[in-house]
RNA sequence: UCCCUAGUAGCUCAGUUGGUUAGAGCGGCGGACUGUUAAUCCGUAGGUCGUAGGUUCAAGUCCUACCUGGGGAGCCA
């Protein structure tokens, strides 16, 4: 074959060079066609279309068409030309052919029809090569740079915070253990248990459930910072909106109450997706159409907003604000309490939120995203600032329609009294916990913070109803495949 | 971890009160068609009914346990 340098489908696709020569290389979509001419879809994951690829029947050997099949990596020299055909503007009148990898269609998973998620997920090796997946892992690239354009916009430093910790402190899970000791011969201490001394850090250590801790350390040096990277909880949580391993953004900042924390994270969420729909637009497009086949089986009154209309609603609304003992009358008096639809009914200050609880506030009755402050403090972490009241803290969970829980955070307690007299409370070990500490003797300033779960803002703005499906390779329990 | 639900062809599913040789659509393959868009039309191959026990003259169908998937709950991001 003629070499040529290779040209991008998303490229092709935009060209008016009509009689160019081009080479073009990408994975078969499907193939079809009859004894004089045969039409290749082909993609290169550079985008979520195809380029028709046209082939004269009689220039090519009957052998390498058959080898032309779904699945199968092709690279193909040819002619930019306008089509003739209705479905596309351009497409390639293929010259030269050449398969680089042959695909067996027998055992090749993907065919080219529907296939359901839950068979896509067991096969997530190959699932990057279907549109829905494809325009996932573009969306995913593309919030991942904008997470980091927001904050580097804003002057924030991005601190990387250890993934091995032996902190086991934050109190926001169960912990993977980390370890090289040999688990058939452990050594003992003479009290018999185990020896972490011995172990590879001279101490038990973990993975980190959050880098929040970390940050704070940071934030008050750096003034603004925020941590993008792994987290790791062991809960044994089986549900679509959790992982074992997930990606979470936490940004920490000196000098910020709650308000200005509130302030910070509505903006950050809108700059997201309003960062999504100026640069996704195609593969939202897909997801919106293929989300609305699926609607379509569902009852009037169970069917969502489409996708691309209810991200915009976001952008185009205030967040709600609202005190937890406000929010806790709003559901006393609702309809669902009175008539004693809620499975947990409410009876007044103290409980926490169950998810339908959530749901209703955001759901049914403001219909628009909803940012709860001051929870009771017995049922929120030991750094949150401790209120006047002597009851509740400086505390807001960020609530979205249909995922719940998108973000968690609060202003800091920074008087070290305060701190030490919550935690001794709460029986955290504030003595191992004394670099933490420090920052409340040396310097101490009001400061806030928040994490936001980078798979839960995903599944909003692809509008996908499972965590599994918008990660590349889930982990969870019992799935550590791939 | 708890509750509900499902597992039948490569994929998506149907299979009646338990009853003879287990069905369809899609996909594959073969053929027809001068430009198709998930093409269309004709034909064709393909199944240890999740696994292990049990009930019964007889089990895809009923019972028990386990495995795996899905939905919901709790925990949270």
């Amino acid at each position: 074959m003629e070499q040529i340098r290779r040209t991008k489908i998303v490229e092709l696709l935009q060209s008016t060079a009509f009689g160019a020569q081009v080479n073009v290389k990408g994975w078969v979509r499907t193939k079809r066609g009859n004894k004089q001419v045969n039409f290749i879809a082909l993609n290169d994951g550079s985008c979520i279309h195809n380029i028709q690829i046209v082939a004269d029947v009689a220039s090519f050997d009957e052998a390498l068409l058959r080898r032309i099949t779904t699945g199968a990596a092709v690279s193909i020299n040819g002619e930019i030309t306008e089509s003739s055909g209705s479905g596309q503007k351009v497409e390639i009148l293929a010259k030269e052919m050449e398969v680089m990898g042959d695909c067996d269609v027998d055992k090749y998973p993907i065919q080219p029809k529907k296939h359901t998620l839950e068979f896509l997920r067991e096969n997530a090796h190959l699932r990057f090569r279907t549109n829905t997946f494809g325009a996932i892992a573009r969306i995913r690239h593309a919030m991942i740079f904008a997470v980091h354009e927001f904050y580097t916009k804003k002057g924030f430093v991005n601190i990387h915070t250890p993934i091995i910790t032996a902190s086991d402190a934050e109190g926001a899970g169960e912990m993977f253990k980390v370890s090289t000791l040999d688990y058939d011969n452990l050594p003992r201490t003479e009290e018999g248990a185990i020896d972490y001394s011995q172990d590879f850090f001279g101490k038990a250590t973990n993975l980190t459930v959050s880098g929040q801790l970390e940050g704070e350390l940071a934030a008050l040096a750096m003034g603004e910072i925020y941590t993008f990277g792994p987290t790791f909880r062991a809960e044994n949580s089986n549900t679509s909106r959790h992982l074992a391993e997930f990606w979470m953004i936490e940004p920490e900042m000196a000098f910020y109450d709650l308000d200005d924390n509130m302030d910070l994270a509505e903006e950050f969420l809108k700059y997201l997706i309003q960062y999504a729909l100026n640069n996704c637009m195609d593969d939202l497009q897909f997801l919106s159409k293929r989300l609305q086949e699926e609607e379509k089986n569902k009852k009037a009154d169970e069917r969502s907003m489409e996708l691309i209309e209810k991200l915009q609603f976001v952008l185009s609304n205030d967040f709600i604000r609202l005190p937890y003992t406000e929010a806790i009358e709003i559901l006393r008096n609702s309809k669902p309490n009175k008539k004693g639809k809620f499975k947990y009914p409410i009876d007044g200050f103290g409980s926490d939120l169950q998810s339908e609880h959530e749901r209703y506030l955001v759901e049914k009755h403001f219909k628009k995203p909803v940012i709860l402050t001051d929870y009771p403090k017995d049922i929120k972490a030991f750094y949150m600032k401790q209120n006047d009241d002597g009851k509740t803290v400086r505390a807001m969970d960020v609530l979205f329609p249909q995922i719940g829980e998108i973000i968690g955070g609060s202003q800091r307690e920074e008087d070290y009294d305060k701190l030490v007299t919550r935690m001794k409370e709460m029986d955290v070990p504030h003595e191992e916990m004394w670099w933490y500490l420090d920052t409340r003797r040396f310097g101490s300033v009001v400061h806030s913070g928040f994490g936001l779960g980078f798979e839960r803002l995903m599944l909003f703005v692809t509008g996908m109803g499972n965590i599994r499906d918008v990660i590349p390779f889930p982990r969870a329990p019992k799935t550590a495949e791939f």
